[in-house]
DNA sequence: TTATATTAGTTGCATATGCAACTATGTCAA
DNA sequence: TTGACATAGTTGCATATGCAACTAATATAA
């Protein structure tokens, strides 16, 4: 057997991390709303930003257009987000919540920071603190190529 | 709109990471091997720990059941990995790499050894050694319940 | 204008996935 | 033994996904 060991291998320990953290929140917004993973995301997205459109989301989140798409129409046929063809370019759509989407949102986002905060005790200000510029480094460094995994 | 933002979420974080790291290194199983994600896993696994049955790599790297017998029927068919049914339970295999698959393990070993590194190098050394333990920590909080996300 | 290339978003299709149901084996206790 | 329950692994099926091909609109340049 080689030294290699996967579990000290970060992508793995990331993925683990992400997973597992990723659970237990699933709930909120899975079991309540019926809500995909990629749709809470496109929520969040437009509960920050206000209006955006599809390609703005797959800019900023790096996920797949498809996916992306996919859960625009299934999030618009709940009721929770509207779209609208946009003036400048009609190519585009600018994509809002509804009344009821910033409801979802609002109750969604809560929850979210709560859970975050409870996480972030766990590891004690300090480390919850340089984690966040850590992940992103990472972050930055992995993006230049995009894909799904 | 409300104060939460997903950017600094940090299931979302490291997921983002997660991705973006697991990515880079996806081109020596995927494209090299024509390995999937999990099938590079459990060869991983196999090769730390020399034979395990496919319930141990599922209870050690949480990754779902037939996840897991679906990469062992192709890793075979590869010829990567060999079953033989467990004299002790006949229910269950021992899972081994064979010779080809210690070859692959190999050279997949050094190429993520080395990617590690170069990933850790980036983060400076005391930060690298912390996140470890750090991301151990949320695993851990995170595993009591183990779904598929 | 017209031809060409680019971009926003959708859809077809093949593959991947998760869950539940299944087979075969093992365990426990009466 | 026997019957009830648990476990290792596989498979069916419905859904999710990624890629390439598509439509419709825009931009560019002759």
């Amino acid at each position: 057997m080689t030294g290699f060991d996967l579990e000290d291998f970060l992508p793995y320990l990331l993925n683990q991390a992400a997973e597992a953290t990723s659970q237990s929140f699933q709930e909120s917004y899975h079991k309540t709303y019926g809500m995909s993973r990629t749709g809470w995301r496109v929520m969040a997205h437009l509960g920050k930003f206000g209006a955006m459109s599809a390609r703005d989301i797959c800019a900023r989140s790096h996920i797949e257009k498809t996916k992306v798409s996919r859960s625009v129409a299934a999030l618009e046929s709940a009721g929770w987000i509207s779209r609208t063809i946009s003036a400048q370019d009609r190519r585009a759509e600018m994509l809002v919540l509804t009344e009821a989407g910033q409801t979802v949102f609002a109750d969604l986002g809560q929850r979210a920071t709560a859970y975050d905060q409870e996480l972030r005790q766990l590891l004690g200000p300090d480390l919850a603190d340089r984690l966040n510029s850590v992940l992103r480094q990472l972050i930055q460094r992995g993006n230049g190529d995009v894909k799904g995994g």
